[in-house]
DNA sequence: CAAATAAGGAACAATTTTGTTCACTAATTG
DNA sequence: CAATTAGTGAACAAAATTGTTCCTTATTTG
């Protein structure tokens, strides 16, 4: 028989390379199911292995959910940096392109079924609003804090509720029409943003 | 024994009020679940009847969730008026209200699961957009085209985006954070549409 | 190269859930 | 008031799914 393993990842994985594709599996089911939907039956079949290794790993769903979105390599693990570009313009077009990259990567898919069931699940809810939400409204406020600064923005701009226009204008893009281009951010960017806080 | 048929509805309903009855169930179960998690057993006792009287009416899940979607007296019967009142800033109010009313009944509630599982039924999601979406942004735009005509909102203001804006925040914000009030409206007509829309 | 560790996959029984139907009786109709 | 229609609740078997464990074998370690 033909030597097929050049073609594929080691036969059998282990430790953290088994982990990583548990945790992508996981996020993946979440984004196309929901919470109550996971089994560790679906997320090994998934993740190509066995129920054992989970049970090894994980007692409950709930842990192992908290594990994905935690972890630094498949979850959230770093918020965002602040651009710095010099211009409000081009600082929020990298914010939102950022922002937009990760909605379409398994973590950023697994979000939507959280938040909309974020009633049955507080305590994931929760976590995602601290690891996501709120590191990602932090930047845009200092990013426009900056610009007021220069001039480029009005200082009433500063709000909570004007921080969220941006990234709720591409989240619900994002879930009611799909993929959300370069073309689709500049237009929120000009169209919205700039003359939303324009001084 | 004591008679309760005071206190309760005619003890064995029929016909359309029990159908009512079946519509309102399916929303309120939609709206904590999602439509995987939707059986005729939940429906059937969250409605307070048999199954067999589901079966009677409709064969699946699908059928049923369609009905009282499109239903008039508990799903998105009718297209929400113009509110007419001569300012754009009362019109976007009143229509906000009407829209914020509408999140907060069962129809309404069931709308989250919907959209964040449109991948997973195409055909159900597009009903949604054909009647709910679609006819308030119709609303929307019309109000904002008076608006411009009287002079009080700059013609550019005229695009989909820009029309999108109010219905999108007030949707988030909904399912983020929970209520919206009265405030929270004002507020986002005041910070937001308003200097969004100004000529 | 031998021993130890841990992955893969299947087998398992138990619990839960499914759709469907039946008998009983309340409500309606003529 | 008799006959018909239709809702209720229970019973049911079939099917699917659950968490858990065991055995074999690939990989690593000393």
């Amino acid at each position: 028989m033909r030597d097929i393993s050049v073609l594929m990842s080691p036969t059998r994985r282990r430790g953290d390379a088994l982990t990583t594709a548990i945790f992508q599996a996981v996020l993946s089911e979440l984004a196309v199911s929901s919470f109550e939907e996971l089994t560790f039956d679906k997320i090994a079949s998934a993740a190509g292995t066995g129920k054992a290794a989970l049970y090894r790993r994980w007692s409950t769903p709930a842990e192992l959910v908290l594990a994905a979105l935690s972890d630094s390599a498949t979850g959230f693990g770093d918020p965002p940096a602040p651009p710095g570009t010099g211009a409000l313009r081009d600082d929020l077009i990298a914010l939102l392109e950022h922002f937009v990259r990760a909605l379409d990567q398994p973590r950023g898919r697994a979000l939507l079924p959280l938040i909309a069931h974020r009633h049955r699940h507080p305590e994931l809810f929760e976590q995602v609003h601290r690891l996501v939400i709120r590191p990602h409204q932090e930047v845009l406020l200092s990013v426009l804090r900056q610009a007021v600064e220069r001039g480029e923005a009005a200082p009433g701009s500063l709000t909570p509720r004007i921080v969220s226009v941006g990234p709720r204008l591409i989240l619900l893009q994002a879930w009611e029409g799909g993929l959300v281009d370069s073309g689709e951010i500049a237009s929120i960017v000009d169209e919205v943003l700039i003359p939303l806080t324009r001084p």
